[in-house]
DNA sequence: TGATTAAAGATTGTATACAATATAGAATTG
DNA sequence: CAATTCTATATTGTATACAATCTTTAATCA
């Protein structure tokens, strides 16, 4: 549970600070699905509900530009970005090659200390679905697959799964087209027991096939391009 | 030969404009070890070489920063970032990981216009180091995997061979420990050759030893802290 | 002399004013 | 009435002024 507040940190670089807070709030609202693809982030609009000036707002936003959760269109402002089916194909391509091989790594690294955080983000997870939080469902099961490759200790891959994940997130609110959410804990959980047997090989091969498998719960047909207003939202 | 230029780009999704262009000034500098890791880039100092007001600038350093060539620290300003010993082997891991893949997937995509251009490429390689211009040719050298990414089409994969070729870069300026930097050119025939025949297995293996070859080529015990001016050796 | 402190200078952090551009609405024209 | 042009408004782009912080130098003290 506890464990969770901190991974919404680290997908930027940015020094502590009012742009930072603000990257960091964006950035929940978006993996979370409360702000939706293609809703504009006005400078001003922001600025005014954290309370900065336009120059912090745009260091925020430049920074979600450069995570590609925001597309940045020259005299037109921020919107949440919308991948195209194309870059959702791909996305899923490179967590296919990628995340399983982050598993085995972590598999081999993995403490009982992990294997409790790992144990209670799952029943965090259940928690949000049983209190009929969709969204906060969705963004911690994204971050199981972050706390994974955290444990791995390895900063590139971590990073590049970071970005690969937030990126999914758009892509779900986009294209996805199962009605349960919650056919992944399966998996989640088959994870856990690789880990804790540190069988790397067993970790490397439910991770491939649990990502397959989410790959396969996407519409790649459907453009379902969405608009809706900001302010009223984002004041939890 | 042509082709070499338009490599500079796209790292970056900075809009057209004066940012974007000392984005590029600045990386095209970096890549060919004109600027060494732990330079200073003082914004009034840049601001005034490119004529361009500190806001502009700052956009383009926070752009490099999130590329990871740069370093901004609070208060203390931009430096060109100095992978650790730690980075250094987890971005070649990464490389060995993604770069065999993309490479079997250039191969089966890959046309006579692209072999050509490859072929170019290679010998705008040993013209360089004809002149002796080490810089470029490590430059080339390294430019020649992100065309292969390009080749295979895959937007994804591309942004991140691109990453991990720039941060390459500075992982050979500190610890590269061979004095031949052309031993490489062996492997980028032979990659021709597969690529030719369409061979993605080929493609895949050859590309996997060239990354453990270079790999193998630093020595990642050495500390190369460097430090020294900037203006004089920008201004080509 | 060496270390510590204090002041001066230089550099980055932030807010804001103004310019350039895009957007929305009104007026005009066929 | 539809389409287009024009005008007013709102939004982003950029430069600059001022504040906060760090760095360097000088001065002080043991």
């Amino acid at each position: 549970m506890g464990a969770r507040a901190s991974h919404y940190q680290t997908l930027t670089d940015l020094p502590e600070g009012k742009a930072r807070d603000i990257y960091i709030e964006l950035q929940k609202a978006i993996l979370s699905h409360n702000l939706l693809p293609g809703v504009k982030l006005s400078e001003d609009e922001v600025g005014d509900l954290f309370g900065a000036s336009r120059t912090i707002v745009r260091t925020a936003l430049q920074a979600l530009s450069h995570s590609q959760l925001v597309t940045i269109e020259k005299n037109r402002g921020a919107f949440i970005a919308q991948p195209s089916v194309k870059e959702a194909q791909e996305v899923f391509e490179a967590r296919e090659l990628i995340e399983p091989r982050v598993a085995g790594m972590a598999a081999k690294k993995i403490t009982s200390k992990d294997i409790d955080i790992l144990h209670n983000h799952i029943e965090a997870e259940h928690a949000a679905i049983a209190a009929g939080d969709k969204g906060e469902a969705l963004s911690l099961s994204g971050f199981f697959h972050v706390i994974i490759a955290d444990v791995a200790e390895h900063e590139v891959f971590s990073k590049i799964v970071r970005s690969l994940i937030s990126r999914s997130s758009l892509i779900i609110a986009l294209y996805w087209k199962r009605l349960d959410t919650t056919c992944e804990s399966h998996s989640h959980h088959a994870l856990l027991d690789a880990f804790s047997e540190n069988d790397a090989q067993a970790a490397e091969q439910i991770m491939k096939s649990h990502i397959v498998d989410l790959h396969s719960g996407l519409d790649l047909k459907n453009h379902a391009q969405t608009k809706q207003s900001l302010a009223s939202i984002l004041k939890k």
